[in-house]
DNA sequence: TCTATTGTTCAATATGATTGAACTATTGAA
DNA sequence: TTCAATAGTTCAATCATATTGAACAATAGA
């Protein structure tokens, strides 16, 4: 049994943040799940079709510790959701900034 | 001689901003040059005096890579120039998100 | 039960960070 | 002008992190 370790909201920093999404393919991932109302399995949210899962597994586990994303498996696939209201409650308005200047 | 290499407004990207601020070190900077007004030797940018003088000039090739910092020798010391109109031009509302955030 | 799907973990390699040592360039004083 | 002090850069070595293929685990469905 694989368990998600996600730290709890006072444990979101800055610097872990801004390193989460200072790669362009999680930011990608990042954006599709906004766009996806924040639930994504892992697959549906990879930006590249020829990034290997392993690399994919990786930045997903990136997002989970700096606490962008919660983890849950349902069935043979993981539910990933932003956690939005935690990110925004303790650095309000930097995912809406970054996000908005994502585009180009 | 010496020549600092610095990109045009129109190469600075998002995720080479947000790398850049990512680490403590290179934020502590940044924050410490907004409040001298922007201009400041790298000796009284370190936010930790045990850092070795190696270590802090590669932080400011990396600030100065990302576009952040305009860097330009001035006798014996470099002065450093924060890029705040241009960066502010080009990402509205970054910096001064992530400065603010910055605090803790 | 057998197979396909989804994703993790592991080991190996490649890429980036950190530091001490040596070097360059400028300033100021003897 | 010569010498030492100051401020940084560059280089090479070491250490940490990213990337990927291969093997594995768990669930779903035939």
């Amino acid at each position: 049994m694989t368990q998600f370790v996600h730290p709890s909201k006072e444990d979101i920093t800055l610097p872990g943040l801004l390193s989460a999404l200072a790669d362009p393919m999680r930011l990608k991932i990042v954006k599709g799940m906004v766009g996806e109302k924040g639930c994504m399995s892992c697959c549906k949210a990879a930006p590249c079709p020829d990034m290997a899962k392993s690399t994919l597994s990786h930045h997903f586990r990136i997002l989970r510790e700096a606490g962008l994303v919660r983890t849950e498996k349902r069935g043979v696939e993981n539910r990933n959701t932003l956690r939005l209201d935690e990110v925004n409650d303790r650095f309000p308005g930097l995912l809406k900034t970054v996000l908005k200047l994502a585009d180009h």
